[in-house]
DNA sequence: GGCATGATGTTATTTTATAACGTAGTCAGC
DNA sequence: GCTGACTACGTTATAAAATAACATCATGCC
């Protein structure tokens, strides 16, 4: 899975297409509007498996459009496919990614490496697990963990051993 | 140890106190200079066992000297308090916490109640070794991890039940 | 003292995020 | 169709967080 972020093994307008795909069937599951500019910026925060900043997302769109477009026109986007799981927000980063498994209830963690920039989602239980149970010997009642761990990916550790 | 965070049933002053001991011992070990600028830093930084902003404590800083102090000040004075594990900086607060446990090697993990605002830093190796263990499994080479749970502490989940 | 190094001061700017207010779609019910 | 409520979007201004570039000052060694 880990080789599937390295942009050269895949294929990546595969990632974005299903992505779109996925979000199109929840959203309509849901009743949540995937408006046009909503969808697309999502279809831009794909781009890659880099976390991509607010800013970098919005001089995409105006770009796109002709237009410049406002901040907040991302902010909200961001914020709508946020609250629907389509999209993490990396705090460490100040940037947004694609959420790899949306509609399973999970709150994102993250490997992301150093050098090239890819973060890969992990969300695994064990580490969820462990939080948990060092949450709860302290009474601890745990609403939204962060997990974000910098470092190298095998790719990146291969070229600079 | 998280009673401990309550304001009400501790003596804080004795934090503060401690922690600068602390450090003017880890600093004269290493020979680091901790200035009487970086140590009035530290000294804010744990007023309380809240994260605090950088540009509260500058407020402070500003009121302290009579004054109005740089954010530049403040952002140095940190940036050497973190090199220094004295302070941590939370990510998903843009805010600064004082170190439980200076000199020993940790990254910093976090309970962050969401209703009072208080941070415990745990630092459990239960944590670090799940985080370690999917990450060797993935062959990605862990550098600085990032955990920060928020949530409700035990005194805050009495208030609103 | 003279000099190198590191710490601090000063000013300006960048990056990230939100507030306030108005307009325009969207949809339900009549 | 029209009305009204609700949601999304546009526009402008502003706040919050962080850094850049350059000058000056302190410290300690020679
Ligand atoms: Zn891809
Ligand atoms: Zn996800
Ligand atoms: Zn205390
Ligand atoms: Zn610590």
């Amino acid at each position: 899975m880990p080789a599937a972020t390295n942009p050269a093994n895949h294929d990546h307008d595969h990632c974005i297409a299903d992505a779109l795909t996925r979000a199109d069937a929840l959203c309509a599951e849901r009743g949540a509007r995937l408006t046009a500019l909503r969808r697309q910026v999502l279809e831009l925060v794909w781009t890659s498996h880099r976390p991509r900043g607010a800013y970098a997302i919005l001089e995409d769109l105006s770009q796109r459009e002709g237009k410049s477009a406002a901040p907040l026109t991302v902010y909200r986007a961001l914020e709508f496919l946020v609250e629907q799981g389509l999209v993490h927000r990396l705090e460490s980063l100040n940037a947004y990614i694609g959420c790899a498994a949306p509609g399973a209830v999970h709150s994102g963690q993250f490997l992301v490496c150093e050098a090239c920039g890819n973060a890969v989602e992990i969300d695994d239980p064990r580490i969820r697990a462990a939080i948990d149970t060092i949450a709860a010997e302290r009474g601890f009642q745990v609403d939204r963990p962060t997990v974000e761990v910098r470092g190298r990916c095998t790719d990146c550790q291969e070229k600079t051993p």
